[in-house]
DNA sequence: GCTAGAAATTAAAACGTTTGCGGCATTATG
DNA sequence: CATAATGCCGCAAACGTTTTAATTTCTAGC
């Protein structure tokens, strides 16, 4: 399995290294004549660069970094695709790592990903300690959060309002006549948790509704947890007639507990969950949500790394994308 | 952004670079003494070694890579998890490629991975169009292929026994008592769907019962595929009492289909899908599919990988998954 | 036919590692 | 005390590219 090499095409057509090199990568001075006659050559000895030796003098290897803490939750993969694509129309590649929310694989693949020396990451933190993601955005390769709005004010992020989107949850879910709404979030310190805690709690102070703490629960963003989190939630005796979900998915497992007690969505309880993954929008579904620009926020990311690749400009960019509220079947009047 | 190389601890410590190189890896004999130096010096200096260095001379970059047509589909996220585990079991990373079902793109990674010089691929191929794989596989890096089996005998596959499978959800079908069984397929010319048709046509033939064209329908795995090659369906006169879906994401664009017509599932027409993806399982859906062992399958591609990997072996490894129905809410007996 | 200048090519250094070989201390052996 | 053995460490080559500077070859003008 020895590949061939540049050198080898350049003793075959009788030129210097140097030659084969720039007749290949075309963007030199050289007569079209050895040009052609070496690219020839080359795809008959099928020849591929090799990248890595490339990468070591150059110094970018045109390649990016996404990491995701659950490549199962569908929200994931639509990100994923975003970045991925943009990425691939401006001539990089992605390598994309799964941390399983745990924090030391975060860590892990943070060190690996910067080994391999990739030219930029964008990640979707697993926690709120990201001490580690900061310190390798100012000392090592630029890195933007997506889908997270750090607390810290000089990192690169494109996020959507997660406050704004759990206003309009709660908003909606009082103007149907809910003043019992409880609230299953994910893992308690995310930020992303935090915001929508945030916005939820302010909308029902605002409209002078006390907050019951019993209505508020914390596990992660899984629909097992939303399952187990609702059932505690209805075996005490103050049963609400709304859910707030951390997430869809969460919602799913909300959903399932609530009819798994025998009550029904949205006649006995209403539940509206956020991100709008796809599967919300299933027939047999038909899940209430706050759409998020998942794709978009992909892309964006990869639009503000190249950016800072490009003109290695330190300042920190933020974005922020507009959440929308989607009506379907699991809420209703009160 | 000037990262700290092994020349700049030598020179801090004073020692010649070959000594902090054996330092670092540690295989090799030095003294406890300096090695204990070099160590807290390039903590210090915030060292990360540049695997890419490290490859060009050592051969190999403890990287794979894992291309899959659709990260959209959950099947493949969980397959990928399986892969990505065993991978970091085992001190690997893995390069995730979505192709998007593009034959084109599919022929892209593969180039760019072999030009990342990954050590192994796995690969779920887009099409039964697999020459660029073959010939990779040959003389470049070894490939196995995931939840497919190639046409060509001397290739690496792990995958389930998709020819069983569809004689199980067949055989199940005519056991409830239906003789209008329609199928809908994904793309036509894909493995996957020609084993999973010809199981399905095998036992019908067996039964005596006649194969009526106009029920075999292709299109691609994908929901909305399954959902209009449904409507086609059921908009011709002779409307079938069960279907077979591709897969499970086209079996829930079927029911989506056959709800919107105005019937129901199960009582007017039964489905069965295959994968068992996690969706499959939720309360409002209940879909009864075939299983198949997708973590598993992930795992065991690594590890098959990784012994080619060590010795070198070219002799072709296959590995055969059993199915296994699971019977859910969409099904009913006539 | 000469020469200036442009065009094409080559030589060699550099990127950051690993590693085989050789050399020098240090210790053990006789 | 001389020698052999051992333990540490340095030198330098190698990995496969790109790229700068130098050199050769070509073209054209006179």
């Amino acid at each position: 399995m020895m590949s061939v090499t540049i050198k080898d095409i350049a003793k075959a057509a009788n030129v210097s290294y140097a030659t084969v090199s720039r007749a290949l990568s075309g963007h030199s001075e050289i007569s079209d004549k050895t040009k052609k006659k070496i690219r020839k050559l080359a795809k008959e000895m099928g020849y591929t660069p090799n990248a890595i030796a490339k990468g070591l003098v150059t110094k970018n290897t045109k390649t990016l970094g996404f990491i995701v803490p659950d490549i199962t939750n569908p929200f994931f993969p639509e990100v994923a695709q975003g970045v991925e694509d943009c990425a691939n129309r401006n001539g990089y590649q992605v390598f994309l790592c799964n941390t399983s929310w745990k924090l030391e694989k975060e860590k892990q693949y943070l060190k690996a990903l910067y080994g391999k020396r990739v030219d930029g990451i964008v990640v979707s933190p697993t926690s709120n300690d990201i001490t580690h993601l900061v310190e390798a955005d100012r000392n090592k390769v630029p890195v933007v959060f997506a889908a997270y709005r750090p607390a810290i004010a000089d990192c690169n992020f494109v996020a959507t309002d997660d406050y704004k989107s759990a206003e309009i949850a709660a908003e909606y879910l009082l103007k149907l006549g809910h003043r019992k709404i409880a609230y299953i979030g994910g893992q308690q310190e995310s930020c992303t948790n935090k915001y929508r805690l945030k916005g939820y709690t302010d909308v029902l102070k605002k409209h002078d509704i006390s907050l019951s703490p019993s209505y508020i629960k914390h596990g992660a963003f899984r629909q097992q947890s939303g399952y187990q989190l609702t059932k505690e939630l209805l075996i005490a005796n103050d049963v609400p007639t709304a859910i707030l979900a951390g997430n869809d998915i969460i919602a799913l497992g909300v959903i399932q507990a609530i009819e798994e007690f025998g009550l029904d969505v949205p006649n006995n309880i209403s539940v509206v969950g956020f991100d709008d993954i796809s599967f919300a929008s299933l027939d047999k579904v038909q899940l209430t949500t706050v759409f998020q620009p998942k794709y978009t926020t992909g892309e964006l990311c990869v639009e503000v790394l190249l950016q800072k690749i490009k003109d290695g400009d330190q300042n920190p960019t933020h974005k922020m994308l507009e959440p929308e509220l989607v009506i379907r079947r699991t809420c209703k009047g009160i």
